[in-house]
DNA sequence: GCGACAG
DNA sequence: ATCTTGTCGC
C-alpha cells in the first residue's frame, strides 16, 4: 500500500480514484471542520489536525503526530508523504472527523487526485483543499474583495476556484476532495476566513504543526 | 526539448 | 516545506 516509486504512487491515485465522489448539488454541512497541516523539520515531522466549530471559529479539540516522513516531496504525490502522519493525528481525536480542510489540493491535481481527495477517500469523509499557491489551471483574478472568486480551468474542466478570503489579500486556491462540490467548499472557506488570509482550520494546524515540532 | 511544479 | 531581521504600512 506504501509505493517505492512514483510510476507506483501514480498507478494507486489512479485506483483510488474510483472510489471518489463529488456531489452536483449542496450537501449538509457538519458544525465543526477539521484543518489539517504538517510542518517538517531535519529528522522529524509534526502533523496537525484542528477541529474548529463552524459557527464561532473556535477551537474545539486539537491533536498531534510527530514522526518521520516515509516519501520524498514530489510534485503531484504530495499525498504519499503527508497522509500517514496525517491519519495518525486524526486518530487521535476524541471524535471522527465529519469535514477534513486540507492544505493543498483535491481535484485540481494532474490526474484529479490531490491530498484532498486522498484522504476523504481512504477515510469515506467529505473533504476539500484550500492551497496558498498556484499548481494547476488557469484563472482570471477573482476581483479585489472578500469574498469574490474565479474558476480554476484546466484541460477544459473547472476542477477548483480562487477565492479571495479578505479584501486586498492574495487569493486561495480552493478545490473539491471528497463529498462535496465546488459551490459548497467555495462558500465554506470565506465562511471560515477570520482575519487572516488562510482559513481558521488549516491557519490553527499550521500554528500548532510548527510550535509541536520545535517543542521536541 | 525546456521549463514549471501543492507542501 | 525550510533557511531568516528588519521594515514598510494599516
Amino acid at each position: 500500500m506504501q509505493p517505492t516509486t512514483a510510476a507506483e504512487a501514480e498507478a494507486i491515485q489512479d485506483s483510488l480514484r474510483s472510489r471518489l465522489i463529488i456531489p452536483a448539488s449542496p450537501v449538509d454541512l457538519p458544525p465543526t471542520v477539521v484543518g489539517l497541516d504538517v510542518t517538517y523539520g531535519e529528522q522529524r515531522a509534526v502533523a496537525a489536525a484542528v477541529v474548529v466549530d463552524v459557527a464561532t471559529l473556535t477551537v474545539v479539540e486539537v491533536a498531534t503526530h510527530g514522526g518521520e516522513a516515509s516519501f520524498p516531496y514530489v510534485p503531484g504525490l504530495l499525498a504519499f508523504r503527508e497522509v500517514p502522519l496525517l491519519l495518525a493525528a486524526i486518530e487521535r481525536l476524541s471524535t471522527p472527523p465529519s469535514l477534513l480542510m486540507c492544505d493543498g489540493y483535491g481535484l485540481a491535481h494532474p490526474r484529479r487526485f490531490g491530498l484532498a481527495c486522498h484522504l476523504g477517500v481512504l477515510l469515506d469523509v467529505p473533504s476539500f483543499g484550500v492551497a496558498k499557491t498556484a499548481f494547476v489551471g488557469t484563472s482570471t483574478d477573482p476581483g479585489p474583495a472578500r469574498g469574490q472568486t474565479s474558476d480554476l480551468v484546466d484541460a477544459d474542466e473547472v476542477v477548483g476556484r480562487v477565492v479571495r478570503t479578505q479584501t486586498g489579500v492574495k487569493p486561495v486556491f480552493v478545490s473539491p476532495g471528497h463529498r462535496i462540490g465546488l459551490d459548497d467548499c467555495t462558500d465554506l472557506t470565506v465562511r471560515l476566513s477570520g482575519h487572516y488570509r488562510i482559513p481558521e482550520p488549516t491557519r490553527q494546524a499550521d500554528i500548532l504543526s510548527r510550535s509541536a515540532l520545535r517543542a521536541g
